[in-house]
DNA sequence: ACATTATAGTGTATATCGCACAGTAATGCA
DNA sequence: TGCATTACTGTGCGATATACACTATAATGT
């Protein structure tokens, strides 16, 4: 029998999803690292995991959106990840498309 | 140019996934069949397909959120879904929580 | 007569998440 | 001094849900 709470729980994740690729986008417009990521955006009111967040990086990263340098430069080595152009491209696009959503499904709840 | 299009089609497919539970959810609170659902959201700006929604409306049965009523009354045969108790608890959970994270999201986009 | 709309469905590949785990170096604390 | 926790970056696997490409049938429009 499925509990509500996992049902709920379930719901939550979808719901989750791909906005990762928004706000981890629109986070890297200043150069920013995984752990401090995990950090903010939990604070912010969005939790994602480091098992969520590194291969997230690694993935834009692999689509050019994002590039990466290591800071060696201290005692904990940080590897600092930063939108590039077509990040920054992309990100406005999906930044629009997210706004013109959120105003049609409120407009669907409110129905 | 094409392979940023389907980074951003991808990112789209990602963003839109979850929002169909809360969507369908929503318009179950008046009996609607599968169908219905696509075109209303076609038009509603929330496209989602026959291939999507059909499957969706026998999970969200399957979890209890929905049942369904066979109308053979007419020429065409329709399956009416309806929210049930359960649904409408969870529901208005998820819908209070769509809501604050759109704010949590807003926020981190402007800052 | 033929195409399109209305209506409900399935099978498979793919993407991403959560959970659990691996690994190292610094820092806090008993 | 010794041990735990924090800081930091990762990997492997199973589960879920989507897109794409279909199957199927009956009515309606041209």
């Amino acid at each position: 029998m499925n509990e509500l709470n996992e049902i709920y729980a379930n719901f939550v994740v979808e719901l989750r999803r791909g906005v990762s690729n928004l706000v981890v986008l629109s986070q890297c417009q200043q150069p920013t690292y995984g752990y401090q990521l995990v950090k903010n955006l939990a604070e912010s009111g969005i939790p994602l995991e480091g098992n969520t967040v590194y291969p997230l990086l690694r993935r834009l990263e692999d689509q050019g959106l994002l590039r990466s340098d290591w800071d060696t430069s201290t005692d904990k080595p940080r590897k600092y990840y930063q939108i590039t152009e077509t990040g920054s491209q992309l990100l406005a696009q999906i930044t629009s498309y997210w706004r013109d959503s959120v105003k049609n499904i409120e407009s669907i709840l409110e129905a």
